[in-house]
DNA sequence: CCAGACGTTGTT
DNA sequence: GTCTGG
DNA sequence: CCAGACGTTGTT
DNA sequence: GTCTGG
C-alpha cells in the first residue's frame, strides 16, 4: 500500500519529466522525504483548457502539474475531517465506490514520487523499507482527485484532493506487504490522464516490468516520526539475520 | 419516506 | 450527490 | 503510514 | 482501545 512517500523533485523537472507545464505557480511544496497523510504534494493532471467563463474546450488538452492534498475529500462533504482515513483508494473497486468512482472516470491524475514507503509486519517492530526506480526516474502512481468548496465567510475557496491507487503486490514487493501502490509505466501515463476515456479498468492491473525495475532496501525507523525529514531517511541500515525480508510470507495459497 | 453512509489496512 | 437500510 | 493524545475545574 | 494530526 502506500502511506508515507518522498517526493524531492521541483514542480519544473517533474513538468520535464512528465511532458506537462508548471501549474503549481510558485506555491509548491520544497522537496519532501517523508510526505505524509493530509500534506500537500505535487501531481500531474490533463485536463480541457476553459475560456475565461470557465467553458471547456474539447478540442484541446493541457497536462500539467499542480499542488494538491493528500486524502481525497469528496464534494459532498460536509468538512474535509475524513481526508486522512481516503489516501488511499482500492484499484479492485474504485470504479464502484460511491467516494471515488467520479473522481475515476473523470479526475485521474498522476502523483510522481522518488520511491514509496512500506512498513513489513513481524516480529517486534516493523521494519520500514524504501521502494524506487532504481534509475533516478521517478515513479508514476496512480491517482484520482477531487474539488472541495471551502466556505470561507461569503468566499468559496477551492481545496484540490488526491488519492493514491493501490493494488495486490506483485514480484519482489510481495516479500514486504501484500498491498502496493499502482504504479504505471511510462506508456500508460497518457490513457490514464486522458480526460476522455471514462473507464480506465485496462489500466488498472500491476506491471511486472515496473515492479522488476524497482528496487528495495531496509532504511532507518526514523521515518516513523513525520518530524523526521532529511536525504538519510531513504539511505540503506543493515539489518539481522532474523529481520531479513521474507518471500514467502504473503504469497498467497 | 428519511437517515446515514460514503474508506483502507491490518489483525484476530 | 447518490445509494442503502429501515 | 506512524505518533501521540485521550480531561476538567479553577485560578492566574 | 481508538481517534486525530501530520
Amino acid at each position: 500500500m502506500c502511506g508515507r512517500y518522498a517526493s524531492t523533485k521541483n514542480p519544473a523537472l517533474l513538468a520535464a519529466e512528465f511532458d506537462a507545464v508548471d501549474g503549481t505557480g510558485g506555491e509548491a511544496p520544497g522537496p519532501d522525504y517523508n510526505v505524509a497523510p493530509t500534506k500537500r504534494v505535487l501531481a500531474v493532471v490533463e485536463r480541457h483548457p476553459r475560456d475565461e467563463e470557465g467553458n471547456a474546450d474539447p478540442g484541446t488538452v493541457e497536462r500539467s502539474v499542480r499542488v494538491m492534498r493528500w486524502g481525497l475529500v469528496p464534494h459532498w462533504a460536509k468538512d474535509t475531517s475524513g481526508a486522512a482515513k481516503m489516501i488511499n483508494a482500492r484499484s479492485e473497486s474504485v470504479l464502484a465506490k460511491p467516494a471515488y468512482r467520479d473522481s475515476a472516470a473523470k479526475r485521474r491524475c498522476l502523483v510522481p514520487a522518488d520511491g514509496w514507503y512500506e512498513w513489513q509486519p513481524g516480529e517486534g517492530r516493523k521494519q520500514p523499507y524504501f521502494i524506487n526506480p532504481g534509475d533516478g526516474s521517478s515513479l508514476a502512481m496512480a491517482g484520482i482527485w477531487s474539488v472541495w468548496w471551502q466556505q470561507e465567510g461569503d468566499e468559496r475557496r477551492p481545496v484540490i484532493t488526491c488519492a493514491v491507487l493501490t493494488t495486490d503486490a506483485i514480484g519482489e514487493m510481495t516479500a514486504v506487504h501484500h498491498r502496493m501502490p499502482l504504479v504505471l509505466p511510462r506508456d500508460r501515463w497518457s490513457a490514464w490522464l486522458d480526460p476522455d476515456r471514462p473507464d480506465p479498468t485496462d489500466l488498472l492491473a500491476p506491471d511486472p516490468a515496473v515492479v522488476a525495475a524497482l528496487e528495495l532496501r531496509p532504511v532507518s525507523m526514523r521515518v516513523n516520526s513525520i518530524r523526521n525529514n532529511d536525504p538519510s531517511l531513504v539511505d540503506a541500515v543493515a539489518l539481522g539475520e532474523s529481520e531479513k525480508p521474507e518471500p514467502t510470507l504473503f504469497e498467497l495459497s
